[in-house]
DNA sequence: TGCCTTTGTGCGTTATAACGGTCACAGATG
DNA sequence: CATCTGTGACCGTTATAACGCACAAAGGCA
């Protein structure tokens, strides 16, 4: 149950913190004005906690609430592997159904080059270049990307990442169509799936 | 009672939420799977929800946690200037009104210290630090960046930034509110949550 | 070593979250 | 007009959050 998954994901994150801090649940539990039972009960997944506790803990914390349940991933949509497992991807933004992207930072290997099949149809795929030289294959033709600046293409059409002889970093941020929130339209009338903007390439 | 506040806040936030997508509680409840009679009590702040039950609510209305909590967005308004004219600021990205985001690449120079006001509401910005150090200033706090990790927080608070003694460079992503979104949050109540910005993703 | 303190967990009790069902009301229809 | 449907609020019941207390275990100290 993804409910209680997150109810553990937030426990085990919030007792990091304390054990971080270096306070006791009983140190805690007169910082927030929860009884330490509960806490524990929190931290250990075994219980889930109102809006009100929460509250107290963030507070008790000095944290935002934001920050205290941000541990709990937001709903992950049905992405497609972007990368293949050879190569090295850190997420520097996690999935956000709200603004319906994602950033990876990628690593390829000196001479290393991706190719990459279509994405969902709508996709459109941001890269930055941190580090190294790197080349995209964008329409079957190969382009240099110049370092810190931004290349947006379709990301719904197969592209290819080519790397320089020493090796390239950057960022790529995934920007889905945003079905979901159509989805939540869906009690209104005429509510079509968005349409494409006009190409934007650049 | 500042917990039965922020009840009584994120209550009536998600109330205007569901009257702006035009769905009843019978029709929530279904996209949820919160009783219809729970949801009443919520969005009149007469109980105060579990995580799991948000954890439901936010899945149903396919809202990141953080955000069914943190408050919605205000309607779109124009962009402000972000960065003051001593700042060296390069467009990565120009402002894409279909993506509602714009990114630029910022340099402040060393021991530099830029407080920005809040943007308009329902900004949030992401900032990811290239080179250097780099020190942001959220809900009061100064908190390191962490290079080539993602930092995302509320851009409508006040913030600021603080360069290391050998300057810094990072990214920095506007994501403004798009009509669309804006169309779902039209009734943002006004916003009395004390704490609020902070990570969103790490 | 014994004693004391600290720590986290379990238990029983109380308060409240969460539910399904019901109802009063408003609006639409024939 | 009567009837039907949809809506939000209320009510009683069940499950669980939240608590204070007790206790076993660990650690520190003389």
């Amino acid at each position: 149950m993804a409910a209680e998954v997150d109810d553990v994901q937030i426990g085990a994150d919030l007792r990091a913190r304390r054990q971080a801090a270096g306070l006791s649940l009983a140190r805690a539990a007169e910082l927030t004005g929860v009884s330490k039972a509960m806490l524990g009960q929190i931290e250990r997944g075994e219980s889930s906690p109102t809006l009100a506790t929460l509250w107290k803990i963030a507070r008790g914390f000095r944290l935002p609430l934001t920050c205290l349940i941000a541990g709990g991933a937001a709903p992950a949509a049905e992405n497609a592997p972007v990368f293949s497992k050879e190569i090295a991807v850190a997420t520097v933004f996690a999935f956000d159904p709200w603004l319906a992207q994602e950033t990876f930072e990628v690593t390829l290997q000196p001479g290393q080059t991706h190719l990459s099949d279509a994405h969902m149809s709508g996709t459109w795929e941001d890269v930055v270049l941190l580090d190294g030289a790197l080349e995209m294959q964008l329409d079957g033709q190969w382009q240099a990307v110049a370092q810190h600046r931004g290349l947006r293409f379709r990301g719904d059409r197969p592209h290819g990442y080519r790397s320089g002889p020493e090796g390239s970093t950057f960022l790529s941020t995934m920007h889905y169509p945003s079905s979901e929130q159509a989805e939540l339209k869906q009690a209104e009338p005429k509510q079509a799936e968005p349409k494409q903007a006009g190409d934007k390439d650049d």
